[in-house]
DNA sequence: GTGATTTGACCATC
DNA sequence: GATGGTCAAATCAC
């Protein structure tokens, strides 16, 4: 869906990401901040060839082909799953997307290098909420980590979570995004250490839950993709999964 | 002391 | 039976 929007953007991205590698040339950045701009730009080319190459379908490590279990096999788990893929420039995991997740449990995943993560909303058992999120790393790029959100955000986080998107839309609509100087404060500390521009966030939040095991994504209600926190920016949609709906209003809604 | 994470076990589904 | 998802006790961090 939204194929020509989608690689609008992408090339959008690739723009920005050559542009700020300029800029870090020129105004002698230091070592670390160039290499993630090689980093960044790497990232955004392989987004660009794996939308516009392989349909989307081998994005991920056994996704398509990988789990077809996954698809909400409770019964009568007609659930929301969004899927998200987003990277960090840290190994220590993606970073925070403005909600509070506790981590309840972890399994080695058939023909994938690497443990899936399970987190479920911190408010389940006081607010109820149903929401919970898979994070797996990918396996062709370990910075980079599959997000599957399941369910519905029902307790107060929504409340901070939807303007920032809405406010994240806005400001992609209204000025050039600048990388680094996204709203979490995880990637803003990363400009702030790379000397970069730093913009007063949109809407300030931090989630620290778990340092270990953090992620960061925003999502777009029109243009149907993620786009993502933390320099490296990287976003799947997945054309094959039945599952898959990408309305943020229907993700957080009660 | 409280809350989060880890990890083995259990359960549901295919 | 194999696999993925969840539970819960033990452990760790603040």
């Amino acid at each position: 869906m939204e194929d020509t929007g989608l690689a609008s953007e992408l090339e959008r991205l690739q723009a920005l990401a050559m542009e700020l590698g300029a800029r870090v040339d020129d105004e002698g950045a230091p070592a670390a901040a160039r290499e993630l701009c090689g980093a960044l730009a790497a990232s955004v080319d392989r987004v660009i060839r794996l939308a516009a190459g392989s349909n989307g379908g081998n994005a991920g490590p056994g996704k398509s082909n990988g789990h077809p279990r996954n698809s909400c096999r409770k019964a009568g788990a007609a659930k929301t799953r969004t899927q998200v893929r987003v990277a960090s420039v840290q190994d220590t995991g993606p970073l925070n997307d403005g909600l509070s997740w506790r981590k309840y449990g972890q399994k080695d995943i058939l023909g994938a290098p690497y443990p899936r993560a399970y987190f479920r909303c911190t408010h389940r058992n006081t607010r109820g909420c149903q929401a919970t999120k898979q994070v797996q790393r990918a396996a062709a790029d370990p910075l980079l980590f599959d997000v599957v959100y399941i369910g519905a955000h029902t307790c107060a986080q929504q409340g901070a979570a939807l303007p920032l998107l809405i406010n994240r839309e806005q400001e992609q609509q209204q000025q050039p995004p600048v990388f680094g100087q996204e709203q979490g404060s995880p990637a803003a500390t990363e400009a702030q250490t790379l000397s970069w521009p730093v913009v007063e966030p949109v809407t300030p939040f931090s989630f620290p839950s778990s340092p270990g095991a953090i992620d960061g994504c925003y999502m777009l209600p029109s243009s149907g993709y993620a786009a993502i926190d933390g320099l490296g920016l990287d976003m799947e949609y997945e054309p094959q999964l039945d599952e898959f709906f990408f309305d943020p209003s229907e993700l957080f809604q009660p």
